[in-house]
RNA sequence: GGCGGCGUAGCCAAGUGGCUAAGGCAGAGGACUGCAAAUCCUUGAUCCCCGGUUCGAAUCCGGGCGCCGCCUCCA
């Protein structure tokens, strides 16, 4: 039984679809003021192994991200540089659309932007007004928080606190009724971009857009809604209030908040700069690597990212790298030769690694079972089990690999080599016939010196890139 | 100040009441190898501290210490 853990509630809950047979998922993508970091990977890989797993288990799952293409900074950041909002925003999403497509992350289903749905957004803000939820004041639109009951409930904070809290931060605003108002609509300052509404020329509040298009594409009571745990205050919470005050009905049944990706200890953050792009990573470490270590940790856990965990999560998908390429020597590529049934140990592995997942996608653990199924395999191998059985075997490791979205380019083949390379491991082979074995040591070496390794192995040498 | 989270071997990280506390990285010993590599075998934990509940707690409750996040744009 799948159970999917849920902020509002603050536990567990067994996930049951809206809709018999189907899940309908949004996830709070980016804001596209500057350029996609490791953060907004760690979302792009939740949403996909989500989607993953769901379709796994035989759900049709719709997957909703949505870019906010419009918001001060991006305005900001344009005047500076003397373009288009647009293009800043365009720039950047083509970027996080480059790191999805580099990170092995399917592509959703629909990516939404807030300035392709004026309307919808118009309109919501329309009927909070006509519900006498929110109010129009001065060009503004706010969503008058002390109306609405629930407000909180998501955060589980009272309102007397946040004002209380925050008393130096909360925007005194004379066009508010009451500080913890929040805006739906904002008027157009001299030389913004602005849409024209019923208020006058304005943009939307960031929260508003989020309830738009989430009910656009799913329904207006849908099953998952994702997003990093920052996001639970104000936007979340925001954003239930705005749609439940709308619809009258609730809004999600899972809320999904993935921990947060930091550097040495220190959260990235837009305001202190202190961050690193997906564009530095992806110069220096494998996709697999990347998405390898970002699924080794739990993801409601916050996660450390370094080099020193990179290049620890490339070891070890080394161990998967081999296994395949010892098998494929063995036993031929995988889709080839007769297959048996996996053996009853891998086949029991294979059902603690869906315990795992079923367990609020703990990917963590269940990365550790398809270590243990590497062993099992190995073992084989080493006990020279039959082909068909090794096949078998294979054929499930690379079932749940896939799920996790793993090593889906590694199919064990041997390594392209440059020119000469071959023509040096031949020549070595003839020393170590001749038991020269200084001559093949020095070969090894030299091998060594232009990034190749040599394995020798009962079927002949195996050459390999030596990763950098 | 308010709200929330975390503290498991050298490092990373599962496990949330009950078999010998997963797994990875690093380390040590062994097998295999001409030597290696890969692989296999063996090897490591007073579960932050102190109380309490319980037949039984890493796991629940209370207190303490330490770290972090949110309350303001942020995945």
């Amino acid at each position: 039984m799948l159970k999917i853990f849920d902020t509002q509630e603050g536990r567990k809950k067994e996930f049951v679809p809206v809709r018999e047979g189907s899940v309908g998922m949004y996830f709070c993508g980016m804001t596209v003021q500057s350029e996609p970091h490791v953060g907004h990977m760690r979302v792009a890989l939740v949403s996909d192994v989500f989607r993953r797993y769901l379709r796994f288990k035989g759900y049709d799952v719709t997957l909703v991200i949505n870019f906010t293409d419009i918001d001060d900074k991006i305005i900001a950041k344009a005047q500076e540089e003397g373009v288009e909002y647009t293009e800043i925003a365009r720039r950047n999403i083509d970027k996080f659309m480059a790191f999805l497509r580099f990170l092995g992350a399917e592509e959703a289903d629909h990516y939404p932007r807030a300035t392709d749905h004026m309307g919808e957004i118009i309109d919501l803000v329309q009927t909070l007004v006509d519900r006498g939820h929110a109010y129009p004041s001065g060009g503004d639109v706010y969503f008058e928080v002390r109306k609405w009951p629930g407000y909180g409930k998501l955060s589980k904070r009272n309102i007397d606190d946040l004002i209380a809290g925050a008393s130096e931060r909360v925007d005194v605003d004379e066009r508010k009724r009451n500080p913890e108002d929040f805006s739906l609509w904002k008027v157009a300052k001299e030389g913004e971009p602005y849409w024209d509404s019923p208020w006058g020329k304005g943009r939307p509040g960031w929260h508003i857009e989020c309830s738009a298009m989430s009910m656009k594409y799913l329904g207006e009571h849908f099953d998952i809604h994702g997003g990093g745990t920052e996001l639970i205050f104000p936007h979340h919470e925001n954003e239930i209030a705005q749609s439940e005050a709308a619809t009258g009905k609730a809004y999600v049944n899972h809320w999904v908040h993935h921990g947060l990706v930091n550097l040495v200890g220190e959260k990235m953050s837009k305001s202190t700069g202190h961050f690193k792009t997906m564009e530095e990573i992806s110069k220096r470490f494998p996709p697999d690597v990347v998405r390898f270590y970002l699924l080794s940790t739990h993801y409601r856990s916050e996660i450390e990212f370094s080099d020193e965990r990179l290049h620890e999560a490339a070891t070890a998908i080394e161990r998967f790298e081999n296994l395949f390429r010892t098998l494929a020597r063995l036993v031929g590529p995988e889709g080839d030769g007769e297959a048996a049934e996996a053996s009853p140990g891998i086949v029991e592995i294979r059902g603690k690694f869906i315990d795992a997942m079923d367990d609020d996608l703990n990917t963590a653990g269940a990365i550790g079972h398809l270590f243990d199924l590497v062993r099992v395999l190995n073992q084989e191998i080493e006990s020279g089990a039959d082909a068909t059985v090794l096949r078998g075997g294979r054929s499930v490791l690379r079932e749940l690999l896939d799920i996790l979205g793993l090593l889906r380019g590694v199919r064990g083949e041997s390594d392209e080599v440059a020119e000469g390379v071959l023509q040096l491991v031949e020549e070595r082979g003839r020393a170590r016939a001749e038991k020269n074995w200084a001559r093949a040591d020095e070969i090894r070496d030299e091998l060594a010196a232009k990034g190749y390794t040599v394995e020798d192995t009962p079927e002949g040498p195996v050459v390999r890139k030596l990763k950098g």
